[in-house]
Order: structure tokens, then C-alpha cells, then sequence
DNA sequence: GCGAATAGTGTTCATATAGATACATGAAGG
DNA sequence: CCTTCATGTATCTATATGAACACTATTCGC
């Protein structure tokens, strides 16, 4: 029964999930109509009779605006991760605190507790290849207390830095995972801003 | 003005986003006043008032169920991209075609086109890990001619695996990306199943 | 002690909206 | 030739729904 759609039935399926996304309301059968320059409010319904059979589109009888997307229905819950720019996995540097974008996905597939705060950032530098993380890659974070060996984006003496946080004889202090690069020892103080919990690379 | 919620208005704001994603339909005035037993609509009617004025939700007047977020009103685009089990980034394995779960992510955020048909593989085994792909991790990959040194799901004779894609002398074979794992030299056929676009790693 | 915000009840009204029914036309298929 | 499906027009109806108005009670800051 999952026909393949004619090309007006395309049109009012893309119609309706455009307006959707972009105004957030579900167009009812009037706009429909209106939108296709329809004489007549029945065409619109047709046409919903039509991607229903279709099993493109389900309705609720007796609401208004009832179309559903089923498999927008049967997706996880999606949660919004702020990106604050870059951070050095090199030599320490500033952290651009301005949210630059924003990554949204399921949170099953980031394995991430519902309540849980992250954001994310860009990872520039090379210091964490040994540990897998490349330049280019987006690390997501988790506000809380790290564990011993966590990777962690630090603020470390002014600036932060992506790198694994190690306690040897009580002292936390940050080890890169290159060895080329040296172990940072704070000075003064060491913020731990966030523990690595996810990653993300665009390969293309 | 974004004021917190009171104990009252966030259990309406939960209300109706729960129902809004599990049903696929935004609640009228009178759901939300059956939902809470409310005596008089004009109750949820005040609720609403209240969330728009706190910059929760936003409503579109003169429109039923015109209840918008405008938080998931500026995401991007979300794509679902099936997974279909895990591939053998060690020795060749056989994959397993049926679609596990689903990855849902905004087609930014993994560089993808629009139109790109992407499914998802779980990796298992060490054999891409010079090329920072590790056990564990979730490729997504895109069905298309791979381009020479692309990272592909290939399946080579009978089997299916993640490898590099290598052509010298005009003949392609498969490469992995660590010093214990042979090249794989087709022997009758080698079919490109995928090729790599992004990778997900889950750290926590 | 006053005003504003919160949280309601009770009632009425206008209209937004789904839905049904009758009819038309052209293309596809057996 | 007849049926089904796609794509419409034209008209009418029942109800789903937002919205306004009058009124009450409590809490909180000033």
C-alpha cells in the first residue's frame, strides 16, 4: 500500500512538511487550499485522503491540524547542543564563549542523560591524535566533576585547552595525547569547564 | 522578561511538550484543561499566556493548535539515518542487514546533502584505528562511487568490511589503516556498499 | 495596604476547521 | 466497455477551538 506518490501528491506531502518545520503550525485544509490556489476546500482533502492511504502522512479524526509525520513520530527525543566556537587541542587558547551554531540530535546516540548540561565545541590542533581526537573534529562536553583520566576541556592558567586530566600523587594536572606535545602543570588554578562525553567528525 | 517557570507553568510546558512529540499533535485549550481537571478552559487559556509572556512558547492568534517552540523552530533540518548493525573494521564479516536503530541529527551538523542517501554502521574491531576510527564508533556512510583513498563499507568477496579504498596500477583494493592488518586483494569481486562521511563516537 | 502576578471558576460568542455529499473529467488498466 | 484512481469544483454542516468578559482567592514585594 506504500505506493510511490504522484508528483501533486509530492508537492502537497513537501508543502506540508516545509510549513511545518519552517512556521512550526501544521497547515489545515484551507491554507492547503489557498497555498495550491485550490476553488475548492475538498481538493485538500483529498489530497491528505490520498497520502494517508499512502501511509506518508497519519490523521486524528476530530482535531484540527491532526497531520503527523510517522517517522518524525518513532524518533528519540532530540536535545540542542550549543557550540562555542573552537578550542585548542595544541597550545592553549581562548575559548570564544559566542555561541557559533548549534547540533541537534537524538540522545541515544550521544548516550546522553536527559538532564545532563553539554555543549560543544570545535577542536583545533593535534595534540589529542593518540587519543583519536583530529583537528577539525567536534567534541561534546558534559558540565560536571571529572574522573581520573576523563578528557577534559580545561581552563587551565587563562586559557583552555582540550586534554586528558590525570592525577598523579593527588596533583591533577593535563597530559596531551601526542607525544610531541608536553604536560601542562597549572600554575595558579585548573577549571575543569567540561568532560569529554561524545564526538562528531564530518569526514567529507 | 524570560523569567523562570513557576512549578505550575513548567508541568503545563512538560504537558505539552510530551504530547506534543509522542503524539505528533499540539494539545487545544480544552485538552490541556482535561488533562489538569481544570473546572473552566480558561485556566489553560491563562497557562499559555503566561508561557508566551516567558518566552517559552509562541502562538500564532486565530490558529488551533497554534502552540510553537521556538527553540525547535530554528533547528535545522533533522535527518533519520537507519543503522544497520555493525561491519568489521577488523577481519571481513558478514553484515547484518537489518536496521537496528535510527541516528537522528541535522543535516548540518554531518555536512550532508540533502538528497544524499546515508545509512549507519557500528565498528568493531581495531583495523581502521590509524585512520582514528575505533572500536565502537558509529560511521555514516554515504551510497556512492567511492574516490580514490575514501574510507569505504565494502564487500569483498562475500563479506563486508571498512576499509581504505587504494587503486594502484588501476587496480583498487582495500587497505587498513593499521600495521597488523593486510591489504584485502579482491579476488572476484569488490563491491563499494558505502562510502564515509561522518563518524560518531560515544565517550561516556 | 496596594498593585501585580499566579491560579483559578463560569459563561458566552465568533470563527476556524474537518468532513460529508453530489458532480465532473481525464488517464490507466483489464 | 467498465472500473478505479487522480484531481478537481461547488455547497452545506457540525463541531472543534480560540478568545473575551466578569468574578474569586492567594501570595509576594514594596
Amino acid at each position: 500500500m506504500k505506493d510511490t506518490l504522484t508528483n501533486r501528491q509530492q508537492e502537497v506531502y513537501d508543502y506540508l512538511k516545509r510549513e511545518s518545520r519552517e512556521t512550526g503550525v501544521m497547515p489545515s485544509t484551507r491554507e492547503i487550499q489557498h497555498f495550491f490556489g485550490f476553488a475548492s476546500q475538498t481538493a485538500a482533502m483529498n489530497h491528505l485522503r490520498a497520502l494517508e492511504k499512502k501511509q506518508v502522512i497519519q490523521r486524528v479524526p476530530g482535531k484540527a491540524r491532526a497531520v503527523i509525520f510517522p517517522d518524525e513520530l518513532d524518533r528519540e527525543e532530540i536535545v540542542d547542543i550549543p557550540i562555542y566556537g573552537n578550542i585548542a587541542a595544541g597550545m592553549g587558547q581562548d575559548v570564544d564563549h559566542e555561541k557559533e551554531g548549534c547540533l541537534s540530535i537524538d540522545i541515544r546516540s550521544l548516550g546522553l542523560k536527559h538532564n545532563a548540561r553539554t555543549f560543544a565545541l570545535k577542536v583545533r590542533g593535534e595534540s589529542m591524535v593518540d587519543a583519536h581526537i583530529c583537528d577539525g573534529d567536534t567534541v561534546v562536553l558534559e558540565f560536571r566533576e571529572p574522573r581520573k583520566n576523563d578528557v577534559v576541556a580545561a581552563l587551565i592558567d587563562g586559557e583552555t585547552t582540550l586534554k586528558r586530566y590525570v592525577v598523579e600523587n593527588g596533583k591533577p594536572f593535563l597530559r596531551a595525547e601526542n607525544e610531541l606535545f608536553p604536560d601542562l602543570i597549572p600554575a595558579r588554578e585548573l577549571i575543569i569547564q567540561g568532560v569529554l562525553v561524545a564526538l562528531l567528525r564530518n569526514a567529507a
